[in-house]
DNA sequence: TATCGTTATACTTTCAAAACTACAACGCGT
DNA sequence: ACGCGTTGTAGTTTTGAAAGTATAACGATA
């Protein structure tokens, strides 16, 4: 038995803009170049890739990634500075929490795990 | 803007059986003295209740819940003294993940709120 | 023994999220 | 001018979790 922790980021709605699958989609831009590939590779639909992307940038109030279409490759997708820059708090403050929560685990069953 | 955390328990083979829904279940047996009312209570199916009842039950190796049928009353759930103290361990730790994790945020994304 | 409201079981229905499909627009290179 | 593979849009279909339904078993009480 262990115990798990996921972070969300709300807008002022309440609303849901951010999280671990996001988060996973930036990363494949970042490998790929493109944001097709990038929600292929973990069997995400593109149509859904493009709204999270869409629903991040919009509550965010700005954007993740520059999207281009067309040239030799067909166009492509990567991260803004600023998306590079969102997604590294992100990390960082996602792998604090997990980390400062698995102590706790720790502390509150210690007979376990 | 804002983050939340959620916690999730999951037994060996990966599978969660507790966190926010299982434990309001419980606070409602605790409060009605009956599982059919906690489940309507929080506008859940009864046959969804007994279920992850059952499954965190399973995973846990021992009774949260003794249910009863039959009586003046027709029956009824109470938590065993096992399940009370599951219930109050688990609120400990996710109280003390949330608010390390809100530390964490104020820390992360000093500029928001 | 009849009543009551619960637990318990098994099945059907509903619904919303996700996947899927089809197609237009783009623009660089050949 | 044409092909390529992407982004982008709009719609349909799938799917799985949750809700809902029906019914049996229970047992103290009147």
């Amino acid at each position: 038995m262990n115990a798990i922790t996921r972070i969300t980021f709300l807008d002022d709605n309440g609303e849901k803009f951010f999280g671990e699958g996001p988060a996973r989609l930036l990363q494949g831009v970042e490998k790929y170049g493109s944001l097709r590939a990038a929600a292929t590779s973990m069997e995400m639909a593109y149509s859904k890739a493009l709204k999270l992307l869409k629903q991040a940038e919009d509550a965010l109030g700005f954007s993740l990634t520059a999207r281009t279409t067309g040239g030799k490759t067909g166009g492509g997708s990567t991260l803004t500075t600023e998306g590079k820059q969102w997604l590294q708090q992100y990390e960082a403050y996602r792998d604090a929490c997990i980390k400062a929560n698995q102590a706790l685990y720790r502390q509150h069953f210690p007979k376990l795990g």
